[in-house]
RNA sequence: CGCGGCGUGGAGCAGUGGUAGCUCGCCAGGCUCAUAACCUGGAGGUCGUAGGUUCAAAUCCUGCCGCCGCAACCA
């Protein structure tokens, strides 16, 4: 029976279309889906939108669109980026669809029987022109940022969840799951904030149309931080399909932004506890992607104008230029630059000069010199060529490597490991001039340069989908593309026919897989 | 003293006790199969700073300086 593996991004508010920062996380989030999906798992890739909020329904007027066409366009918007993408995700939720509304009544009505939800009132700072609560923070000479009128000091009703009731369960459940949340260096953060003072959280909003209506008090609506964890369990199937949510539940990891660590790590868990359900197993906050523009390094933001849209990038290069920068000059856990300078300059030396020239070289050789057949290498397996590290080490690193999402770094062995060798060793048996004097031998060294390359697209499967299914393609492997895992980039098939170049070619020679970026092409840099 | 993280050659990173490593960039040479790509060699670092522990510290401890996050609708 093979293993379930439950992943889940972050749902995004789409008050505006996605970012570069957005599509980070996604991206990395695919990674590890495809990664589990290859190594056998029966991946659920959950993503959605996250629609239950003020400022959407505030953006759908401005517009003058009806909210819920509104999302349900900036859904489909979302949806398109995430497809050019390749984001390999099974379900995408909407806040707004009626299971999740099902599945959020069911289960703050279960937490609200079980007792962990009170009433109480809340004063504070409360904006006439917002019609809501404003924190201190918000407000400018306790004027409304927004309407430029003083806040009103305000007292009203209110449901809070008993948050700090779990404060001793929380601290014991990180205990005894120390890699609950990940990378570590974010643990004693979390630690720090449950050891601290944790206060009870107002769940409920009143006088709003657009959100959760709370079942038992329909005059509250759901707070939007309270629904919105809770679209990991609705696309389990809580409320709606126990069978399912059986299955499923709890997920394997939830992929998310650094800023929202704490919900997820504290809030979170607790709400499962209140509800009975069991909390998620993992939780994974990575890095923030800034903008490089010069010597300064600044935040992505619309008003500065430091927004780069995916499609941006998309429309010039292409899906598999794209997720290559992030991965591997971002650092998955931590923080990392765009600019079009680096992008570029990543772009040449990986892509083009390393992996793409590689290709080029050893299926141009074989196309000319033995019109595409390796006559001879039906039954012989090939040696792989290696630099320092064995295969065994090559390979187990990059398990080790993406398991713990550290992209970056598996890039970097696969590149060390198999590509870097694989051009040295071209080098130095230099089969280009012992084709003139020994051609079998000849033949022999370009089977294992092809060798090369068949692992490359085996590791890169995750990372690179349609640029290694292009690689693995290219030639006559045995097992098919769909069929290949991690393993076997361990165990050096032996052909049972002669090796052979399928990839289309004119003149012997294949079109380049990443054509050269003229530096001076490239906007911004 | 609110809490936490970071500070390694021009840039970006790896490296948690034992000769400081990788990629890009730069310089020189080689090769010429390949997308003027590839390969080899070189220059460039007192590992933020001041102390301490140790036979031995980028790596452990302490002070200081600098940068960056952190409770709500912000990826």
């Amino acid at each position: 029976m093979a293993q379930r593996f439950f992943l889940t991004s972050a749902i995004d508010y789409p008050n505006s279309r996605p970012h570069i920062g957005t599509a980070f996380e996604k991206i990395g989030a695919d990674v590890q889906a495809r990664y589990r999906r290859m190594e056998g798992y029966e991946v659920f890739f959950l993503m959605g939108n996250d629609e239950n909020t003020v400022k959407v329904a505030r953006r759908a007027q401005e517009l003058g669109e009806d909210v819920l066409a509104y999302c349900n366009r900036m859904a489909g918007e979302f949806q398109e980026v995430w497809k050019a993408l390749d984001i390999s995700y099974d379900d995408f939720i909407q806040t707004s669809e009626v299971r999740h509304h099902d599945c959020c009544r069911a289960f703050i009505q279960k937490v609200y029987d079980a007792g962990h939800i009170y009433k109480a009132a809340y004063e504070g700072f409360y904006c006439e022109g917002c019609e809501a609560f404003k924190t201190e923070k918000e407000l400018e000479d306790g004027k409304c940022p927004v309407h430029k009128v003083p806040a009103m000091r305000r007292q009203e009703d209110c449901y809070y969840f008993a948050l700090s009731q779990f404060r001793e369960k929380l601290l014991a459940y990180h205990e005894a799951h120390p890699e609950f949340i990940q990378p570590e260096s974010r643990r004693n953060e979390v630690m720090q904030l449950i050891r601290g003072e944790l206060l009870d959280v107002n769940i409920t909003r009143s006088g709003q149309d657009w959100g959760i209506r709370v079942p038992w008090d329909e005059r509250f609506t759901i707070y939007v931080w309270f629904d919105a964890l809770l679209n990991y369990i609705t696309a389990a199937g809580y409320g709606t399909d126990p069978e399912r949510f059986a299955r499923w539940w709890p997920a394997d990891m939830h992929v998310i932004g650094k800023d929202i660590t704490r919900f997820h790590c504290a809030l979170w868990p607790a709400m499962c506890m209140a509800a009975g359900i069991e909390p998620p197993r993992r939780v994974f906050g990575h890095g923030f992607v800034y903008i490089k523009s010069g010597q300064e390094t600044v935040k992505i933001s619309k008003s500065l104008g430091t927004l780069v849209e995916p499609m941006d990038i998309l429309s010039k290069f292409s899906a598999e230029a794209f997720r290559y920068y992030f991965l591997r000059e971002c650092p998955f856990p931590g923080d990392g630059e765009f600019s079009w300078r680096r992008f570029a300059e990543v772009y040449n030396s990986d892509l083009a000069n390393n992996l793409g020239n590689l290709y080029s070289r050893v299926t141009g050789l074989v196309g000319r010199n033995f019109g595409s057949v390796l006559e001879g290498t039906a039954g012989l397996k090939p040696t792989l060529p290696v630099g320092e590290q064995s295969v065994q080490e090559v390979v187990s690193r990059y398990r080790q490597q993406v398991e713990s999402l550290h992209y970056s770094q598996a890039l970097t062995t696969l590149w060390q490991g198999v590509l870097v060798p694989a051009n040295q060793h071209a080098e130095k048996t230099a089969p280009w001039s012992l084709v003139k004097t020994d051609k079998p031998a000849a033949a022999l060294v370009l089977h294992d340069l092809v060798e090369a390359v068949r692992v490359a697209a085996v590791l890169l499967k995750p990372f690179l989908p349609k640029l290694a299914a292009t690689l693995y393609s290219s030639f006559n492997f045995a097992k098919p593309f769909a069929e290949v895992s991690t393993q076997d980039a361990l165990e050096s098939p032996t052909p049972q026919d002669d090796l052979r170049v399928t990839a289309e070619t004119v003149a012997g020679k294949v079109v380049p897989l990443f054509p050269r970026i003229e530096l001076d092409s490239v906007q911004g840099a």
